[in-house]
DNA sequence: CTGAAAGCGCTAACAG
DNA sequence: CTGTTAGCGCTTTCAG
């Protein structure tokens, strides 16, 4: 009871051979009926279940994916790459997958030794380095982007509907009267932000509205970096009377910032997000953002390459998971 | 070059055999200088890296782990086990571990099947049951259990010093003319909302100050769960001055509840958090909180776990890791 | 439908 | 120090 059974002790007690047993498990209609039953039940009182490694090595293939945050200085904390994360690692439970997580940081560590060939596909997170694709490419390995798009590179990538979202929380403002938008664009990621503020100028546009140089503040991504550049954008005489945010970070550096100045929310600015994150909800007032299922996300990377290491022809090259406005009080 | 090359390809091109490629790689010092570069020259030109699977097989050992989020609703995307987790995954990588990560709800899905058996290790995070436990030791793989501890039970847990923390917290709100410190304690774990109200208590207790019953509230361990308890709190005629949160998502509820009602903070209430998380600088005024150094944990968990692998004797069964209050506006 | 047998790539005695 | 030789547990032709 203590020692782990084997096919072999199956095998014996069933009066079968290993053969079959192993048909039993992997491919139960090629055995009859009766046999199988007699080898479930010989499973089942010792506590057999098949070795995952064994069967790996016979079989030639791991079942082992990887997930590689490539962002800069970020962690698996980053509250949008473990929402991804989350999604992949439901999925990839569910599929038996072995499942490695790591910053690109760290990544070297493990795969530039053995590890790289074992491992049967990648989904990159962020911003991935083109060189990194092809690599890994080049190693055989199957690619999945999330969050990001190469130019020139054949993979499939899951990204957010960046533009819809954008376009609804610029619409929102628009509606509630605000004529003077600015954006403070936190340097994400470059792909994100290109983007958010693309979608930003072109919305914007449509509607007829300006947007002046010193509408649009970039800094870095984190609330310090934001709550300069929003003080500083909120200390114009002409002062904008809305902020759309590269994400929420910068959004809560807005809040700082017009707190400080005295300002009030959201009568005297109104603010939008990006993410849906925690935060939201703990600011005060609480913040309108837009959603991304960060969960759908990871799981369809997942599909992907499952559909990739499957070796099916057409897996969709890019696939967009819709945004949705979350309104609540900034507004 | 674009198969890859077994220990037998080595073997053949530098001429010596399998056997003495596998120690070149494996126990360089039981190979002669010479004979171990002409391997190591081969291996080059082949690419040839050690395949992980089959080397599992001959050793029968996987170094494969996993670390399990145990607490309701929880996934990866909890800042305070995500910490734990960095530190885990970082630790992991070094030591060519296989991480899984995975949350107790979907857990039954990989391991009651064949999984299980090939994980030699698990870190347990958060409110593990004791029958989960037993049921892991049952089946000889060893446990680690951390920010938890529970009776009875013979193995390594890693827990931060929440009795430091909160006396430091709560010697700070004293030390500043505070008299009327309430507690919101929410539902995080059962292990550290026992630990913290415990050491709140008797803190108080020492500076002789009062605790009355409606000076502890507790509540859901969310920001609506915070607001809505801390508006309670507040607004009594004999509110307190200052207020100590079980963490600071439960903190961010009271800022909330407190600018509802038109408190100023700090002047009007002074609040302190646990877990010195993120929202901490996204808060006005920034939050004073306990730090608790999360990624240590994680690595600590790793070596314990290692240490139990390795059939160590005398691994610590108590590992207890310092808090240190980070003082910022909000007092 | 079932069994025998040959691996998958690596390691660990056991001899030299 | 190095080579020979059995496996590790499972899958999969290839014959019955």
């Amino acid at each position: 009871m203590s020692t782990i059974s084997t096919i072999y002790d199956v095998s014996r007690l069933s009066g079968v051979s290993t053969a079959t047993v192993s048909r039993a498990f992997s491919n139960p209609d090629q055995v009859r009926e009766s046999t199988r039953r007699k080898v479930y039940e010989a499973a089942e009182m010792l506590h057999y279940s098949p070795n995952a490694i064994a069967r790996a090595m016979a079989l030639q293939r791991t079942d082992k994916i990887a997930y590689l945050i490539c962002k800069k200085g970020a962690t698996i904390l980053d509250e949008f790459y473990a929402g991804i994360c989350d999604g992949i690692m439901r999925t990839a439970n569910r599929s038996d997958f072995q499942l490695l997580v790591s910053t690109e940081e760290d990544w070297p560590l493990t795969v530039s030794t053995a590890q790289s060939k074992q491992i049967e596909g990648v989904i990159l997170g962020g911003n991935a380095q083109p060189s990194l694709v092809s690599e890994l490419q080049d190693q055989h390995v199957a690619v999945v982007l999330v969050n990001n798009r190469i130019a020139g590179f054949d993979l499939p990538c899951v990204v957010a509907d960046e533009a819809s979202g954008v376009r609804q929380a610029v619409e929102l403002l628009i509606g509630r009267g605000h004529r003077r938008i600015a954006m403070l664009a936190g340097r994400v990621t470059p792909y994100v932000i290109g983007e958010r503020y693309r979608a930003f100028l072109e919305c914007m546009k449509e509607h007829g509205l300006q947007v002046g140089p010193a509408d649009v503040k970039m800094c870095d991504a984190n609330v310090d970096g934001a709550t300069e550049a929003a003080t500083e954008l909120l200390s114009r005489p002409d002062r904008p009377t809305a902020v759309f945010c590269a994400n929420d970070v910068v959004a809560a550096g807005t809040f700082k910032a017009a707190r400080r100045l005295g300002l009030h929310l959201p009568e005297d600015l109104a603010v939008v997000g990006f993410d849906d994150s925690s935060v939201c909800s703990m600011l005060e007032p609480e913040l309108t953002s837009v959603n991304i299922n960060t969960r759908r996300m990871g799981e369809l990377c997942v599909e992907r390459l499952t559909a990739l290491l499957e070796g099916e022809k057409q897996v969709p090259r890019l696939t967009v998971v819709p945004t949705e406005l979350i309104i609540r009080r900034s507004v």
